[in-house]
RNA sequence: UGACCUAUGGUGUAAUGGUAGCACUACUGAUUUUGGUUCAGUCAGUCUAGGUUCGAAUCCUGGUAGGUCAACCA
């Protein structure tokens, strides 16, 4: 029995942050670990950030660790609470809870007063240069830089200079805060990297109390450090910051939070920044952040891709610090792994073609009652009507069809899906030659469960005609033509691999059980693909969301 | 003509000095009332040149390739 109950875990080796967590674990560094997810609330999530949210989230759930949802609102001009909001609702609905609900902007105040240290001790300046003078004496990444000639300021002028700046003295741009550290660093960032800078905006929640704000730099660390978080995961591009997130905190010595970087999330046919995304919005290329097209956590969600599916493809794509691009194929792997178990089924025909059963008695139907789904038995059956009058897809029937063609031929035998095996005895045509009706009879020996069961070669789906109710469907397909959307052909832009196929509005023909499905999650159209109920916003009518074709489905 | 990060099948990711494994993709075959699912299998990989070592994907050095950094963005 205990054999039994002891599952035998899938052997699975440790990525790198699982490592570092496990060595600190051990080492008694930490008694347990804090993480944090740090969205800037400037948009919405993506399935980049799923990555990283499952990654923060799920490093502390192994670990019996917690962690922190901070807003990383230091820039006025660009954050909303529209934004705030959605990420939330994103988070929670990926399954995560967090610990806390935090804002860079809770700590202003708390980073004001450590900037006012670092200025008594001669390590921060209040500089008069304009952004120009500033870029310029940078230098270079192969130059040095040139000291401010305001570098040498007292830490008294300093002081009231700051102070002046907080109090709205001056206009935006006129001064900054400037650390004091090295303006030939070869690291860019060190060379007297700005802490703060004036901006007379309206802050979504500090209001008007401040018009200087906090660098990322100057804030990230301190408010990890404020928060005790343990580990700050990161991605790849902000390795260079590193040494400067490790310097505010050597120099303010407060809670050593260390900063771990990975590798982001690319997909194949995908445009993952945000400013791209935005403007797919703005220019009206999508519907929405949550156009079902779109790699938005929202987006995504209409579409009818689960949570668990999202997740088990964070955890798929593994952690590491080399750049990859991820094949689109493995997400819709993983959706389709979630729903084969979970979704219902229904057959829907989305381009139909009338097939008359002719020795099939006018005028009576009978009943089928097939399992909503064969994966699953707890999910019960439905019921299907058949009538002499059905339709079929366009597509499964073939006049002259190639060798390995399983579906409905002359002459040839098909089984109806739950019914009887039909055969092809005749086909009509309009004047244009297209099939307008296909004539069959069919062999009432075959009705499953009574008699011996007979194989046949093809199986295909089918409504009743007279009873099969209208579906709309959009049929989605990738919203670029591109496989690698951060390596263009030159002089071309990403909006350039726009794919106008992207959306096709159909209208098909489903067996009514199809109306009353109360599922949340997506159902399957048999030998088509995953659809979501979704509504048309204009007309509120149901219309289904083609989530993801069947693998290889004809 | 700088600093830092990275380099394993088509795509990802393991192997931490000792048999290069797993997944996705593609292709075979078996099963199947979905050409679905499931099962079995095949193709395919250590950037390069040296060095250390009995032994190197792994350690060292040079090269090459890709990425990041010169916002008062994060």
């Amino acid at each position: 029995m205990d054999e039994i109950l002891k599952e035998p875990t899938e052997e699975r080796s440790l990525n790198f942050l699982e490592e570092i967590v496990e060595a600190d674990l051990a080492s008694g560094k930490h008694m347990s670990i804090l993480t944090r997810f740090p969205p800037e609330p400037n948009g919405y999530l993506h399935i980049g950030h799923a990555k990283s949210i499952c990654l923060n989230f799920g490093l502390a759930l192994k670990y019996g660790g917690e962690t922190n949802l901070r807003f990383d609102d230091t820039n006025p001009t660009k954050e909303d609470v529209e934004y705030v909001d959605s990420i939330k609702e994103d988070v929670q609905w990926l399954g995560f809870q967090w610990a806390k609900e935090l804002y860079a902007s809770d700590y202003f105040e708390q980073l004001y007063i450590w900037a006012q240290e670092l200025i008594k001790r001669g390590l921060a300046y209040v500089d008069d240069q304009n952004q120009e003078e500033i870029r310029i004496n940078r230098g270079t990444v192969t130059r040095p830089g040139v000291e401010s000639p305001y570098r040498g300021r007292s830490a008294e002028e300093n002081l009231m200079l700051f102070s002046a700046m907080r109090e709205g003295k001056f206009k935006d741009g006129e001064k900054v805060l400037r650390a004091k550290i090295d303006m030939s660093h070869p690291n860019m960032l060190m060379r007297d990297p700005i802490l703060y800078r004036i901006i007379h905006a309206h802050h979504h929640r500090t209001a008007n109390d401040w018009c200087i704000y906090p660098m990322y730099d100057y804030a990230h660390g301190q408010c990890d450090s404020i928060e005790k978080i343990t580990h700050s995961i990161c991605t790849l591009e902000f390795d260079v910051h590193r040494p400067l997130y490790d310097w505010f905190i050597e120099k303010l010595e407060i809670f050593p939070s260390k900063q771990y970087e990975f590798a982001r999330l690319n997909l194949t046919y995908t445009v993952m920044s945000k400013r791209k995304l935005l403007e797919l919005v703005k220019r009206g290329f999508v519907a929405g952040w949550d156009d079902p097209r779109m790699p938005t956590i929202c987006g995504l969600r209409r579409r009818g891709y689960t949570p668990e599916s999202i997740r088990l493809f964070a955890d798929k794509v593994g952690v590491a610090k080399r750049d990859n691009i991820i094949d689109l194929s493995l997400l819709e792997w993983c959706v389709r792994e979630d729903l084969n178990k979970r979704a219902n089924r229904y057959m829907v025909v989305l381009d139909p073609v009338k097939l008359t059963i002719t020795n099939y008695p006018e005028g009576t139907t009978e009943l089928f009652t097939p399992a909503l789904n064969p994966e699953d038995p707890a999910a019960g059956s439905r019921n299907v009507i058949f009538s002499r009058e059905l339709f079929i897809e366009r597509d499964d029937f073939m006049e002259e069809p190639p060798k390995k063609y399983f579906r409905l031929k002359p002459g040839g035998e098909v089984r109806l899906k739950y019914s009887y095996i039909i055969k092809c005895e005749e086909i009509i045509k309009d004047e244009n030659g297209k099939i307008v009706e296909i004539l069959c009879t069919y062999d009432p020996d075959s009705r499953p469960g009574t008699g011996e069961w007979r194989s046949v070669k093809g199986t295909i789906h089918w409504v009743s005609a007279p009873n099969a109710v209208e579906a709309e469907v959009r049929l989605f397909d990738r919203l670029f033509t591109n496989p690698e959307m951060d390596n263009l052909d030159e002089g071309k832009e990403y909006i350039d691999y726009l794919n106008p196929d992207s959306l096709k509005v159909v209208k098909g023909y489903a067996e009514p059980a199809l109306i009353d499905d109360k599922s949340l999650t997506a159902v399957q159209f048999e030998r088509i693909g995953y659809f979501a109920k979704d509504y048309d916003w204009s007309t509120n009518k149901p219309v289904y969301n083609r989530t993801v074709g069947l693998k290889s489905a004809w």
